[in-house]
DNA sequence: GTTACCTAAGTAAGCGCTTACCTAGCAGTG
DNA sequence: CACTGCTAGGTAAGCGCTTACTTAGGTAAC
């Protein structure tokens, strides 16, 4: 409560000099059982906790890294912020952060704030994990400067810096030949998020690689936009159904928010899901197991992204010159009765890493 | 890239000495516009971002505050973490924060951890925001010592330090009257989380409020216990079941994970949700609206939470001698289809603050 | 023309640690 | 017994900022 005493005070305390202190605390060599004791409690005693900026300045690493994610929504408006997929890749970074003796920093951009922030939280830290969107390329750049920073995001921009990803194109792709091979629908419709959202546009692309590969009509665009939310899903479905004679068969959509609404969508127009039209999402959220029928998506292992890219952040602060490294994990189709499968709500295919 | 340059490197650059840097970094005054711009591009064509320790150090407060959470479950094990509301609190203590210009730091102590994650955590930050059960008393005492802390938790233990909690106990007795009241259940049973959790108990106390209220017979402890897991929940459920020759009118339980497993449970032995039986959860997360039927719950304001704590933890560390504070948030009824209710899923009850 | 003030800017002393370098004591060698 | 090699421990110089205290002009007041 009163203010946090100091090495000198521990020292003092103990009859030691401060070095020993120091060498005590960091669990180095150099010093008896005795006065290791000695130390430890005098320390206990006063209630000593070391300035982090002090052992920071000193040992020119402060021991924590930074994780910068966006915070879409306007900070007013209450509703639809970031994915709730930012919270898995938070708690995959404090995971392995903390596996490895750091902590974790964590800030939200919002809207055009994002440069001052990022700039307040590089000086605190060692390192920056940038989710997408979170900066501008050119803050990014400006940044990367001179903090080491890795990217995550969906597909490897051409920044020079390392890049942690989930191969959701590969994912959509995949989803989608399911959809065309197992169940034989011939007839798509795609759901989109935000046209320029490269997550979007991956996912996008490996629906149409999919149609390609199968031979069927390869479609310029996205039958409608759902902006990556339930609201934005419904009216999407809405769309489609308006602007065709009769529904498609199937309707591969952006992410599983979407696809929530859109199932809303299909209620109201008295279509059954998955009987007269097969929906899939992606992502894999908690709610996808809920929703009736079970929603058949795309899992991106946004813990394990985390993790990663914690991993590839560390490795670049110990060794600041080695090449640029760019890492993809797999995704991974999760079968449930949304396509028109039926049985238990387990069926997981494995994908490779590419 | 190369190693990061500092205020000296900046001050020869620009031609000023490095008082002048700092005032103009940290927008004092005693410059003249001309020196302002000099300074600035210097610093910017260096790519400088200032040292966050040394900054911290000199001025004695390093614009960072900490929060910790519990992560139960074991690390390898995967599955059954740390309650989703810590995200929500999570949030909102980022926005907190960033609002007031500091960053926020989150550790998760697992297990025994505890105590020197927090020591480590703790020499980081400027205060210190601990979630229920993330720390021993003991510790939680020692630390508060020499760092200001705000306990985040259900209800105010006997600690000496700032408190912030949503009143969970009044949130148990409101749905529980609106079982008895609204719809005319007399005959309960309650299933709850782990049977030492504060949470756990106060939530069962003001179950047992509504009943004593109403003149319904009062039970001792709760029928069974389902430790705020989904699997949990189903098990619970089907033991309660067995229990009795013919199924409680309504069940009160203590979570939402635990009460979609219960409906699992109930589907299992073909007994209808709300028809046959009535149902509540606690928390409202997100699939309590997707599951079928959606489910009446009780909302904390997880997020004004984390903020409020945060506000909380800022005064205290602005004056660390003010009286200790305790805040309570006032917790909702949501009432959806579960509990037999009808119509729009939006039935929102206010409850007023204590 | 003095004197009193104000402003822009510099000087340098910390802030609380870590660590390179040094010292003293002691055991082991030849 | 002189010498070497260790080990436990001390000294003090930073680490990169902030800020109290100064200083040098310039301006306003008399």
């Amino acid at each position: 409560m009163t203010s946090r005493s100091t090495i000198y005070a521990v020292a003092r305390h103990s009859g030691v000099s401060t070095a020993t202190v120091s060498r005590v605390m960091r669990d180095g060599s150099g010093f008896s059982a005795t006065t290791r004791e000695r130390v430890l409690s005098a320390a206990a005693e006063l209630g000593w906790v070391p300035s982090g900026s002090a052992r920071g300045l000193a040992m020119r690493r402060a021991g924590i890294v930074g994780l910068l994610f966006p915070d879409l929504g306007q900070s007013g408006g209450a509703e639809e912020e970031s994915p709730l997929y930012v919270d898995e890749v938070i708690r995959g970074a404090e995971r392995a952060a903390t596996a490895a003796g750091d902590a974790v920093l964590i800030a939200a951009t919002r809207g055009s704030s994002g440069r001052q922030l990022a700039f307040s939280v590089a000086s605190k830290v060692d390192g920056l994990v940038v989710l997408a969107r979170s900066l501008s390329t050119q803050d990014l750049a400006s940044i990367a400067r001179s903090v080491p920073v890795v990217v995550l995001a969906s597909h490897s921009g051409r920044h020079r810096v390392d890049f942690v990803g989930a191969d959701s194109r590969g994912g959509a792709r995949q989803v989608t030949s399911h959809l065309i091979e197992e169940h034989g629908y011939r007839d798509f419709a795609f759901i989109s998020g935000p046209a320029r959202s490269p997550d979007s546009m991956e996912r996008f692309a490996g629906f149409a690689e999919a149609m390609a590969a199968a031979g069927l009509p390869v479609p310029g665009s996205p039958d409608a936009e759902g902006g990556f939310t339930e609201a934005g899903g419904e009216r999407a479905m809405h769309a489609v159904l308006a602007a065709r004679i009769r529904p498609p068969h199937a309707v591969v959509i952006g992410n599983d928010e979407m696809a929530i609404g859109a199932m809303t969508a299909l209620r109201a127009a008295r279509l059954r899901v998955p009987t007269d039209i097969a929906l899939t999402g992606f992502d894999d959220i908690a709610s996808a197991r809920h929703v009736r029928p079970a929603l058949t998506t795309v899992r991106q292992p946004m813990r394990d992204l985390g993790e990663r890219s914690l991993e590839v952040l560390l490795d670049r602060i110990g060794k600041p010159t080695s090449p640029r490294r760019s890492v993809v994990l797999p995704t991974q189709v999760v079968v449930r009765r949304s396509c028109g499968c039926r049985g238990r709500s387990t069926g997981v295919r494995d994908r490779r890493a590419r």
